[in-house]
DNA sequence: GAATCGATGGTCT
DNA sequence: GACCATCGATTCT
């Protein structure tokens, strides 16, 4: 069972807060890697100054302004990557980065992939944006993949969602600029939850 | 624990 | 040539 197109295909914020406790599951040579959402961030249209779509549409972020339940996928500082989740309507560009999960599923190989750092403890496996991508083994080949295609290598699947009672928003991090929209509290996470980024 | 800094490369002006 | 939707190590209090 995986979430359908349609989950994705509603207004970001609703969708950012609605993926928090599903689970993202990525198959790797057959074995399931897998953890609960525990954090997001919603990036919204153009108008969006702290979007990768801010400048119009570009060879990086054409993935933000696909259909609705496909993942995007850059680069970041020259090492580490970040995987978003596309949303709303084909043509506009937005979607919700992944910034953490609670590792369920594979944590060996997760440890594996994380090195020294992810040997410590749990929670370091998997608490950041860049630190789940290396654990769940997801680069830039990702990017543009079909969550909702029944073949693809990285999927959601139900979980058990959150109630509106266990969700803490706040503003986004490491975004620049000082407009009122920029800060805007589009940052959600599980109140509580040991697994977010810091 | 908090603050700071360097690594490292693709993307856009 | 500047700028990053980050992380881990180092250097402080």
């Amino acid at each position: 069972m995986r979430l359908p197109r349609g989950f994705y295909a509603r207004d970001t914020l609703t969708v950012a807060r609605s993926l928090l406790g599903r689970r993202l599951v990525r198959v790797l040579d057959g074995e399931r890697i897998a953890g609960r959402i525990v954090e997001t961030e919603a990036y919204v249209g153009e108008e969006d100054e702290a979007s990768h779509a801010s400048p119009g549409p570009t060879e990086r972020n054409a993935s933000m302004y696909l259909e609705a339940g496909h993942g995007y996928v850059y680069l970041i500082y020259g090492m580490y990557h970040c995987f978003n989740i596309v949303t709303e309507r084909e043509g506009f560009p937005a979607a919700v980065l992944v910034r953490a999960l609670e590792p369920l599923e594979g944590l060996a190989s997760m440890r594996k992939r994380r090195g020294s750092v992810g040997a410590r403890s749990d929670t370091e496996l998997t608490s950041g944006p860049g630190r789940l991508c290396q654990a769940l083994a997801i680069d830039r080949s990702h990017d543009g993949v079909d969550l909702c295609a029944q073949d693809s290598p990285l999927f959601l699947e139900p979980g058990e969602p959150v109630g509106a009672w266990a969700v803490a928003a706040g503003p986004r991090v490491n975004v620049r600029g000082d407009r009122a929209a920029v800060r805007a509290p589009w940052r959600f996470r599980i109140e509580g939850n040991p697994h977010v980024s810091r």
